[in-house]
DNA sequence: GCCGGAATTGAAAGCGCTTTGGGCCGGAAA
DNA sequence: TTTCCGGCCCAAAGCGCTTTCAATTCCGGC
């Protein structure tokens, strides 16, 4: 059934019928019902291409996940950061289009996004240092918000990120409260945004303290179990080893709470740990106690306050770029301890 | 720039140039060369919404993802499975739509999908026993083919499966081949077909070798870490406490581990432990030698696989619902062993 | 030198919607 | 009574593509 159909089976211009299901002021209130029903009765629905062609709206959000061809990681914080986005656009009637590309093709499929007009904005993903893809996207006059932010970029952006620094500056300082001194940063890769700043934040904390920081305790990589696991084993391996640990994820902090119990360490016991947590809802860091402790932020409601702040961006186009930072909670769970190797300070 | 400009620019008209860039035959190929050269030069890409409109394909796939209002838990495969079917898409030219919606909203979404056209077809996540959206699929004639099975449904429909009973069979039967007697199940939630299958594999390796199932022994849930490590708790405070468990999840199994070990259990010497393992890509199950020993089957593979079931059926209308069965490896790892309170059979 | 057919191109009619620019009617204002 | 102005509705023109149908040109064959 379409909107010609309903029209002449109702007696009346397609016109009319547009206008009434459109919440248009000059059609009559019982015209109006009397078509709504109909269309209710008729399950009509307008049609999303004729529509578009019309209006010149997609009402679609894009999001373009690439991936290195070596990697093919999925990052695990995707789904969540999804879902809070996708809550956003079936509330205000956008469609959410998801392309999988190679990350050598990443530049094509915005360029094509627009073009083909397929999408009416894109939230751009896993920003990195000087990230090529927000001149590229203000270039092309597609509106866009990053989830994150993205170092050495001068010209202005709309970005949500999480204060990543301050987050890990502020667990350093809580490792180093707890007598720590030797602390390993098991990071992200590196040329991510949100790993720089975190690596930042921690390296700011300990020459706060008057520590010279250690490059052998630093490592970053690919946020899986499986690097967790190897950071850990190879700082453990050092003369100096690390009594504490600064990770970057859940996921690796698993392998690193793997690592330790395989050599017979007790976290918050005998290591301490502190990890990020992104509060994915598969992976939800213990109940009243965490068992981790950590610098939590959700990335879900991230995806949808960056999906709703997109949204305002294409409802008002003349808008200056907008930003949010998110403060990381510091929650103090299972995970950590005094440093049991501490010389006692006041002997006695 | 769209068709009309370009066929100006190229003094010719918009026909030819359609014909010319869709690979026509009745185009001159010179013509075809210049035409292509400029859409090339001037960045020219066919408007979606129009391009659908005229031809009446949508060019796009659904996906529906629905969450309960309690629950509110993204599974942590749908990213990986996402990754398999969106390489298939690029690859055909389609493009992906992501629906997150409350349940109760699901069969609506579906409706809406096919009433406003706005996809050419859908896959059905997380089938349930007799699962009523497969018949209204059917129903409303919208193209589909489901990641699972839906146990009870008689009419038939396409899908895509792992062998979740055999996998589950053999891993009971290994275990039991280790000397253990009393298995525990963890489960997912069993309303969920593939739950199901798991949970009647399971049954059917122990009473084929005449052990009565034990109810306490079966617990199923979200099948989260937490959910993994109480589960575990409660089994191992039964009297007779198991002295294996099966795991549905990686991630329920990381939270089996976390309880075997607070209670100083080690994995693969003190308990085994066999797990589903969906291959997820942040979430390798180790190296060479894996850590769970597990019933492993790529669900990124199944995503891809999937998705090309469902663009040949769309492809060919009048085709016959197709199916596939994914066997399930049986991979040895460090999480399983002899059962160690097993009397000798055959003493000295 | 004429004809049928292949090769090549175009004009125009949609696809299903929105939106502009009237048109008609009844009642208030003149 | 005439004029004017809301209130309500419709015809028709797009939106940017595809595709049918028709037109034109250029051949070789007779």
């Amino acid at each position: 059934m379409n909107l010609k159909e309903l029209a002449t089976a109702l007696g009346l211009s397609p016109t009319t019928v547009s206008r009434a299901l459109n919440g248009y002021p000059e059609v009559n209130e019982t015209t109006r019902l009397r078509v709504s029903e109909a269309a209710l009765r008729h399950n009509y629905r307008p049609n999303t291409r004729a529509k578009g062609l019309a209006t010149g709206r997609a009402m679609a959000i894009g999001h373009v996940m690439s991936m290195t061809s070596q990697h093919e990681i999925m990052n695990p914080v995707f789904a969540d950061f999804i879902a809070g986005a996708g809550e956003c656009y079936s509330r205000s009637g956008y469609e959410m289009m998801l392309s999988v590309v190679r990350d050598d093709d990443e530049a094509q499929t915005y360029r094509d996004l627009k073009a083909r007009g397929t999408v009416d904005g894109v939230i751009l993903h896993a920003p990195r240092a000087n990230d090529p893809r927000i001149d590229l996207l203000t270039r092309i006059g597609l509106p866009f918000v990053v989830h994150g932010r993205a170092t050495g970029v001068r010209s202005p952006y709309s970005w949500v990120d999480v204060n990543n620094r301050r987050a890990f500056l502020r667990a350093t300082n809580l490792l180093l409260d707890l007598g720590h001194r030797r602390i390993g940063l098991v990071n992200g890769l590196e040329y991510m945004d949100f790993a720089i700043r975190r690596r930042n934040g921690y390296l700011e904390a300990l020459t706060g303290r008057g520590i010279a920081p250690d490059p052998q305790l630093r490592q970053s990589e690919e946020m899986t179990e499986g690097f967790g696991y190897r950071a850990t084993r190879t700082m453990l391996d050092l003369a100096a080893p690390p009594t504490a640990f600064l990770v970057a994820s859940m996921i690796s902090a698993i392998g690193v709470r793997r690592a330790a119990e395989e050599r017979g360490l007790k976290l918050g016991r005998d290591l301490s740990v502190v990890t990020h947590d992104d509060a994915l809802s598969y992976l939800r860091n213990g109940d009243e106690v965490p068992i981790f402790s950590a610098t939590r932020s959700s990335v879900r409601d991230a995806g949808r306050l960056t999906a709703e702040m997109l949204l305002s961006l294409i409802a008002d186009p003349a808008s200056a770029p907008k930003t949010q930072l998110l403060e990381a909670e510091l929650m103090v769970g299972q995970s950590t301890g005094a440093n049991p190797h501490l010389p006692k300070l006041r002997p006695q």
